[in-house]
DNA sequence: TGCTGTCTATGCTCCGCGCACATATAGATG
DNA sequence: CATCTATATGTGCGCGGAGCATAGACAGCA
């Protein structure tokens, strides 16, 4: 009663509620539609996408990015290579790793990956004016930045992204501003 | 070049890059946090929170939730019947159909979950100041209520939602403006 | 009464994946 | 330089979640 005269945005509990049920709609088309131009359902599509922006992720990388264990993230790479779209590679400098790439075909399966996932955000956020666009990005470089745990986590939260489309990387320009060394990581 | 000096909102696909892993961060969050307290991984923390949401529903309706087959979800209520957090009712109408209930056991396990959920929404939040969390819930408001399909996606959208919580449910008043019966439908 | 449709439960089978272990390589130490 | 510890990868084994197909019970209709 006394809050009825209250500011909605003060309603703590239905905004994160909404806002929760937002988030869970937008990254169940993301996961939907990346999956959909996958070789396979679950974590391919990740997989694909990390390479593509990640060129020379180690085993041990891509399972933090995909979420699988050690074990599970072999046999992922066995089944994706056994269909031509992953290579494994020497590592340069460390004999025990292997270096994982795209093959020609990979980045194509790879690009439809994205370019699908891209198509559901864009119908996601037809609705929104151009000025609300902007405010949501900003909104959510910020958040991005601010709950960036490590670069595992970058990983982790990257799995989906079109590197290629993300100019000015704002995971890329917190782990720079932190002193992490991305670049390096696992480079072939 | 061209576009050099063109407002940084026209930068589509990074913006809608950005969001993309903004979404599935917070999502991740939540799917971790929500089956973190529930009694097992994958859908039964979804299946405790929208038992709690709508009691009474039929296995059908709860597979289109969870997003399991019909088999799949008929296990999933077995295992969950057998720690005693869900339970098994004749339909008052219908012979053929069970109503799903939640156990004083199920409901404690579902606030948990939900709880949890609530937590991790807030600190993903936490950084914003209150105006800013105001516009971002009148979008997610407006999207929810745009790219609502139907019935049926209601529930996977609200999977792990807390009823209680959200006052003035905007998927509840979509479906109410489009005249769609969500309260009778697999009501006991 | 018989037919079609709907809802649920179950047997069977598959397969993704974690656990534990083996092998190869790298780095540290004496 | 030899030895030990740590790291990275690959593999056998077994588990268990879940889909497919089918059966049985109930509802609606002609």
């Amino acid at each position: 009663m006394l809050r009825a005269h209250i500011d909605a945005a003060m309603d703590g509990p239905r905004d994160r509620n909404i806002f929760g049920a937002f988030a869970l709609m937008i990254s169940d088309d993301i996961v939907r539609a990346s999956s959909s131009r996958a070789p396979e359902a679950g974590p391919a599509a990740s997989a694909l996408a990390l390479l593509a922006h990640k060129p020379g992720l180690s085993i041990r990388m891509l399972a933090v990015g995909v979420g699988l264990s050690h074990a599970g993230t072999v046999r992922l790479v066995d089944r994706l290579a056994a269909e031509g779209l992953i290579e494994r590679r020497g590592h340069s400098t460390d004999g025990r790793t292997r270096s994982l790439y795209l093959t020609e075909s990979g980045k194509v399966a790879s690009d439809g990956v994205l370019a699908s996932r891209d198509e559901v955000i864009a119908e996601g956020l037809s609705i929104l004016d151009p000025a609300e666009v902007k405010l949501l990005c900003d909104i959510a470089e910020r958040v991005l930045r601010a709950r960036l745990e490590n670069l595992e986590h970058s990983y982790r939260i990257c799995r989906l992204c079109c590197y290629d489309g993300c100019t000015n990387c704002p995971i890329d320009a917190e782990l720079h501003e932190r002193g992490v060394d991305r670049e390096g990581s696992d480079g072939a």
